[in-house]
DNA sequence: TGCCTCAATCTGGTATGGAAGATTGCGGCG
DNA sequence: CGCCGCAATCTTCCATACCAGATTGAGGCA
């Protein structure tokens, strides 16, 4: 049973915006499935709360594609369309490519430390194969990588993408660390050394692994998965 | 006054996102001013609704960063901010741009009647100074372009960021419309080519317009601006 | 057996009232 | 005159009740 944090009520944190992270949470992780219902009356009841403040974040969540919420039908957690995912990733790509020209134009000495320091946690993770550690610094990263450049706040726009893509890379526990750990180096390299071509064709590469994710998940869940 | 439509009761549209849409658009074309509160009491009364539906399209709008909704706080209107604008303008190239390269790659010789048949309304809108005309026009152009390069979807996002542009264009009254049809032209005219290179340098610097229109804006309309 | 009908029960959308913190303005005091 | 305190009034957030359409399942009929 879930319950909200009756301690903490984190500063002025409402209710619906914490079950709104919960849920987004079970969504991504696959604790709530694809085509699974979200009564309303029901995640109140789970939280301890009135339908209200579900009601709500059911909302935001809608906003975010990750449930489909229609007037006198369940809603639903949204099944994983290939073009979804397929948009997202051309979202995130387009958006990051846009980065990594912009990072390397302005890169200097001084971001050399902050990048190796993550890049060094991250060998630490895939020493120790720890898959959720090396999503977190994974993320941390990229994130990075946008602040230097003076972006930050591009990345809550990828985030918002990436809820699609990390549903996919959770049907298929992505587990080639050290490939990835490869390619985020080269990628600190080229930023660094100020070619942004060098960093643009690493990362689309880098972000290309999601179709090959998508076969295998598909093959793997084929009812999370919209029909066509 | 302002009255929910009574008549179509457009499919299952609900109240709250008519209000949205009605909301939106007055804050857009700065009916409702940066600044200005939104309250949800009279906004309902103003709606002819109950309080629960106004709430509940604040919080859409407040996603969409055009209110800023804080317990216990008044909800107003979002003063325009110089980054969030410069921000808006980042993602909506970022994610033109791959568009443009998109299209260039696909163009094939079919594209050239759709794009010519709404360049040609542009003439017309143009010839007859209609600002208001072109500027619908103007984001059917960049939305059939989307649509034509298989990504029609993307421009939902960019849409969202262009209610921060979009402010400003309302603020500074933007009429140089032959430039911006000229620029059209020649966006097309590389599509077609495949000269996706050159699709993308008209296009940025298609964009790169906003920075006069934020100074001339911030000059004429100092406290819609958020201070610093 | 198979299908059709209808009622019980589900769904989300809305209205309303109350609670607690924020704001405001007035009145008293130094 | 200026400042402080408090009460009236605002705000959003949440709980509860009701509504109409959708769904479902059981029962009756062919």
């Amino acid at each position: 049973m879930t319950t909200l944090s009756p301690t903490p009520t984190f500063l002025d944190e409402t209710n619906a915006e914490r079950i709104v992270a919960v849920l987004r949470e079970d969504i991504v992780r696959l604790t709530l499935k694809p085509g699974d219902p979200v009564s309303e009356s029901e995640t109140a009841l789970r939280f301890g709360v009135s339908r209200q403040p579900v009601r709500e974040a059911l909302i935001r969540l809608s906003q975010l594609g990750l449930v489909n919420v229609r007037a006198r039908k369940a809603t639903r957690v949204v099944p994983i369309s290939e073009k979804a995912v397929l948009d997202a990733r051309f979202v995130r790509e387009a958006l990051e490519v846009e980065i990594m020209r912009r990072a390397a134009q302005m890169a200097t000495p001084g971001w050399d430390r902050e990048l190796r320091l993550l890049l060094g946690s991250q060998e630490e993770a895939v020493a120790a194969q720890d898959l959720s550690a090396f999503h977190a610094l994974d993320e941390a990263f990229h994130r990075k990588i946008a602040e230097l450049a003076g972006v930050g706040f591009v990345w809550d726009l990828i985030d918002a993408q990436k809820a699609q893509l990390d549903r996919v890379r959770f049907m298929t526990l992505d587990s080639n660390l050290a490939l990835s750990l490869e390619e985020h180096k080269a990628i600190t390299a080229a930023i660094l050394a100020g070619d942004g071509a060098k960093a643009e064709g690493v990362l689309r590469k880098h972000l290309g692994k999601i179709t090959t994710h998508l076969a295998t998940g598909r093959q793997r869940f084929p009812d999370y998965f919209v029909s066509r």
